[in-house]
DNA sequence: GCCAACGTTGGC
DNA sequence: GCCAACGTTGGC
């Protein structure tokens, strides 16, 4: 069992998104970094437990945890010619990029900040406020997590 | 294999 | 909109 962050853009895909969607469901397709890839492919696991985070936004930060329910699989945006992740350089039998499905577990009360989270020195090794890190897949250690958890209600 | 040029991410 | 920090590309 491991812990993860997923970035997003609320633009793009919210956690209203994935709220509205069936099952509270969603491919999480269109990830083009062979970083994120990996973990992807090789070390999300089904019940693996991940914060949703909204990034380049008026307010970046965690809004909500989702779960992984189904481990990577290829990811089929990039055999797509109509889809903007698009990748003529995916071979089908050979694929480049994969994805996994994640589901909603619940929004968190409130938006835990990324602003916030870089005050505890108790989060100075979480990968998500070094700097520089552009990675859209983070993995998150499970003090980390119950340390952000507690966060939540004031 | 090096590395300059370019593209992207994402906070601010 | 700016720009720092990366990642990728492609010439050599």
């Amino acid at each position: 069992m491991q812990y993860w962050l997923m970035k997003t853009e609320p633009n793009t895909f919210s956690l209203n998104d994935l709220k509205n969607s069936p099952r509270k469901t969603t491919e999480w397709d269109g990830v083009r970094n062979y970083q994120a890839r990996n973990m992807l492919r090789d070390k999300m696991q089904k019940g693996d437990l991940v914060f949703f985070y909204h990034s380049n936004c008026k307010e970046p930060g965690i809004v909500g945890i989702a779960k992984i329910t189904k481990e990577g699989y290829p990811d089929s945006t990039a055999f797509d010619f109509t889809s903007p992740y698009h990748d003529p350089k995916s071979d089908p039998a050979n694929p480049r990029w994969f994805m996994v499905n994640i589901s909603l577990v619940r929004p968190l009360q409130r938006t835990i900040t990324l602003a916030e989270l870089k005050l505890h020195l108790a989060l100075k090794e979480l990968p998500l406020v070094r700097k520089g890190n552009r990675l859209s897949i983070l993995p998150v250690n499970e003090s980390q997590w119950q340390f952000i958890l507690g966060l939540e209600i004031i």
